[in-house]
DNA sequence: TTTTATTGATTGAACGTTCAATAAAAAAAT
DNA sequence: ATTTTTTTATTGAACGTTCAATCAATAAAA
């Protein structure tokens, strides 16, 4: 069925089929035989558009961490409001994006954090991400607290965000979206009412 | 070298050797050969003790949430003040206790968390775990205040406490305790300002 | 007819498990 | 005390399985 300009349509399909895979039966057992199975093509397609296995499963995590920087940049510049909590909202409505935690991508990126441990590729990816939340977030603290005070606001948010993650992957329902995003906006309350001075804002959800 | 009376002195080993060859290459490596290695036996005596290479993956894990729990039980039987603050902080404190978060038990703890996912019998061992935290977390919130605030205290604090570790886990230099339990402890401080005085209900305070 | 995409059997390496052989300690016998 | 027997612990080569990667053959589109 060779039809001019498959790469990328390939591309993708065996991206999210490694997800599926991965969600399926997990890291340990997605093998590139069940990949294959899943996007409904031959084993040895992947080494011909991914050069390996290797390949592949580096170009998913990569999908996973720009979907979610883009899920974050997307609310982040969609805001009316300029405020501090205004963004930090956004960052934590991005980081529970439906999309993300919601199906195969919520068990994928902790099979590939835990994975990341260990393969300095994955480890590099993971690092670059990790760097931009807490940029972020204790750029925007510091406009309201002092330097001490933004850098640990920023690092307790992003271990409660990248808590509920880990634990939303792990029961077997999935995340509780709508509850996480409650427990971290609660944070950030709490976070502000402790060090600054603003007043609370609402924040409805959809 | 057969002295009566090894079996105990051969699973220590070998379940340490497990640990030190998963913080070292990560799960996905970690071969018979290379824990036998560890531990200067051969390869065969791991199916004698353990049953297979299985059954040693789950006495480890096993063995990390013993630890856990009996680093957590042995400050909340120390503690003189019986108030829901001391018994929280000896929560925290237990979970920070540096054998836990030093070393390979880490790097073993995440790796086998992320492989519960699809593993039954380590998602067993997990679950409980799990729940008695919470249920711990809760039973104490809920002596001063209202049930359902108690139960979103529980559940961030416990989300925070795993986002720490998850993250100690991943950084290369290692968790660094005492940040984690200053942040931990300030959340946990946070809870009881925000909570305890939206509930006049009780008035107990340490 | 040429180009491009895809297949799938084959290959070689790596792994966990098994088990007959071995070696040392403990127990029994001299 | 010394030798013999029994018990226990351990080894490591062999086996069967599984997997990722390769590449010559194939088939469809240009």
């Amino acid at each position: 069925m060779p039809k001019v300009g498959m790469e990328p349509i390939r591309r993708q399909q065996l991206i999210t089929a490694t997800m599926a895979a991965i969600d399926e039966v997990g890291l340990a057992e997605t093998t590139v035989m069940r990949i294959a199975r899943h996007a409904g093509v031959s084993a040895g397609i992947i080494s011909h558009y991914f050069g390996g296995k290797d390949g592949l499963l580096e170009a998913t995590m990569r999908q996973i961490l720009t979907d979610l920087t883009g899920a974050v940049a997307v609310r982040r510049h969609a805001l009316e409001d300029d405020s501090p909590r205004a963004h930090i909202g956004a960052i934590i409505e991005g980081n529970f994006d439906r999309t993300q935690v919601t199906g195969p991508a919520a068990k994928t990126w902790l099979a590939f954090w835990a994975s990341s441990m260990h393969k300095p590729m994955l480890q590099r990816l993971q690092n670059v991400n990790d760097r931009r939340l807490y940029s972020n977030l204790c750029h925007q603290f510091r406009r309201v607290m002092a330097r001490a005070e933004a850098r640990n606001a920023a690092r307790g948010l992003a271990a409660m965000i990248d808590g509920l993650w880990l634990r939303g992957a792990l029961t077997p329902e999935g995340l509780d979206a709508d509850e996480a995003r409650l427990l971290a906006h609660t944070y950030l309350d709490q976070l502000f009412a402790h060090y600054g001075c603003t007043t609370p804002a609402s924040h409805t959800n959809s």
